[in-house]
DNA sequence: GTCAAGTGGGAAAAGGTTTTCTCACTAATA
DNA sequence: TATTAGTGAGAAAACCTTTTCCCACTTGAC
């Protein structure tokens, strides 16, 4: 029995549909429809055929399967993050909404190089993708190329998208809301905004939605996007002979941390003098902080699971309606505003 | 001629090598030897065909001819290493190397499951990769899945490979070596070393270099991969009676940074009286401390090209010495040491 | 005993490409 | 003139699946 089987492999190369027709003896055709629950056929026989396939460990050849179904089970998820920071959550959220459906991701960084990124598209349309997913580290820049005439459905996250497609991006304005409302929740009445450069989109929507809730007349300081910048705004705050501030939200969780520090080596206490809350959500920062950094998370892995639902769906055939869809955020309490709720 | 061309393209789907032979009236067997530059044919045909190839947009369908070369010109990426801080230099090392060779990756995390891996394997598989790398973030762990009778061929880096097989991995204990040399060069005699858990093999292998270097007497302390491990080694350092040390070479950047801003809350100052060496080149962490971090880079993008071309080879059937190749490191001078050696 | 309907299974085409073989023709040689 | 050698190009097979169509056979009804 063995002997048999194991002769059917000894074939040259991989096992194929024939062999478990073959071993069968029956045809090719009847071997198909067994495995794929389709057409007619004796039910003893569908099971024998599926019995005698998982022993001869047969597996379908995804390149002929795709040469023909015109599906390749493939995606290509482009990205201009080069350190990854945003893609690999991104990332893993698509992987982990497609892989129960077969498919498989290429990774393909392009930085900022349009000759690269123009290669890697045309190296994935050659592999015939079901789709594609841009990405990127900005929510108000595009990738350095053009996807708009492909004949293959695209869909961005985290990154600006053309008009008619879909583009999924996080909601930065409840994302701010949330922290402020974290703040004053707590008590805290004069709130700051430590933030990145205005001229990124995200912060001035996170800006704004600072300002809703925390009044107009709360101040905003622009800087850049580093833990330095934090420190200086610290000094900055601290220097003038008005009134200090009790909570400070930051742009993101560099800034948090360069401001947790700045205080405590002035000697202000945080969470008790102070309350400091981020922005990102990255854990290698966030809780590495002393204290640990209460932030908003951006939820860019469910993020990425539901681009990867719909290039799916797209690839299908289904409608799916173009827009720009913000995800919430989420408000993840750590130990660097105080405050009883339970660790997330 | 506009129009004729749009019409050959008029056709449904995509353009295929059907259309070029028709668009230049032979057949097409003459029209794909055209394209490869195979067979016999007259010089004008040849370029002719490959003018109107080019005209019409055609690019042949990687799926067909991977059928028929048994090379779908794709590899797999498998790594546990979820938040990336490792794979993506390697990562995009693999991709830099094979773009080149139209050869296109699919990266899979697989986390520490196994089933998952498998799943992502066999999807790998499925799609006749031509070969698989398999990378972590720990040189003497496996992967949690095995891949050792795949047949497909299998290269490790930076993860713990079978016999028999090719392991790319970072040479440790020489970049140990030049992280003491460097403390030794500047004049510091009473070095330290701060690390990580002892049961990392790579910790070990940076302690024995250490040792070997600056002096077996010299003490390691270890402990666990973070910054907190970094303040406390420099209370326990600073809290005896005995003599303080003026370098310190630590285990990672993160450590590092712990070392500094614990030694800066001292009121020592570094580089002027203590030197501090990081490890890893994180560059995220490296160059945010105060000063940025001098540090160890382990190469990581060039160990993924070297990866990468090594599974290439093994893929095209070039022989290749199955063992272990250990990849220097590299020093990184910033300013957390003093020196006068230009930034690299 | 004929017809219709249903059932189990196979033959063949299709998908796009590469490769091997073969053929027709020309030019050069015997 | 008859043979050979060389040249340009096409037909067909192969790669592995899926799917459509068809065939042979059985059963039940008339």
């Amino acid at each position: 029995m063995e002997e048999r089987l194991d002769t059917a492999e000894g074939k040259r190369g991989r096992i194929t549909i024939h062999d478990v027709a073959a071993a069968a003896g029956i045809s090719i055709s009847t071997a198909s429809k067994a495995l794929n629950d389709t057409g007619r056929m004796g039910l003893e026989t569908r099971e024998r055929v599926k019995r005698i396939a998982a022993e001869i460990g047969y597996r379908p050849n995804a390149l002929a399967r795709g040469l023909l179904s015109k599906r390749s089970f493939t995606i290509g998820l482009l990205t201009n993050d080069t350190y990854g920071r945003f893609t690999l959550p991104v990332m893993a959220g698509i992987s982990d909404a497609l892989v129960d459906h077969g498919v498989s991701v290429f990774l393909c960084a392009i930085e900022e190089d349009p000759a690269l990124g123009q290669i890697h598209v045309e190296a994935m349309l050659d592999k015939q993708v079901d789709g594609i997913i841009a990405t990127g580290k900005r929510l108000d820049r595009r990738l350095p190329i053009d996807l708009s005439n492909l004949n293959v459905p695209v869909v961005y996250a985290f990154t600006e998208g053309a008009p008619g497609t879909v583009t999924f991006r996080s909601d930065d304005a409840q994302g701010a809301q949330l922290a402020v409302e974290w703040l004053a929740k707590l008590g805290r009445k004069r709130i700051v905004h430590v933030t990145g450069p205005e001229s990124f989109f995200s912060v001035r929507e996170r800006a704004d939605a600072y300002c809703r809730v925390a009044g107009e007349e709360r101040p905003v300081l622009f800087g850049v996007w580093s833990e330095s910048w934090g420190h200086e705004a610290v000094a900055k705050l601290w220097s003038g002979s008005g009134e200090k501030p009790d909570g400070i939200f930051c742009g993101n969780d560099q800034i948090a941390r360069g401001v947790i520090d700045a205080l405590r080596e002035r000697g202000i206490r945080v969470p008790q003098d102070v309350s400091v809350v981020g922005f990102d959500n990255w854990e290698i920062v966030a809780a590495q902080t002393r204290p640990p950094l209460t932030t908003v998370d951006m939820e860019l892995k469910e993020l990425g699971r539901q681009a990867g639902l719909t290039v799916l769906a797209l690839a299908e055939g289904r409608p799916v309606e173009p827009g720009i869809r913000k995800l919430p955020c989420r408000l993840v309490v750590r130990q660097s505003c105080g405050g009883d709720t339970p660790r997330i």
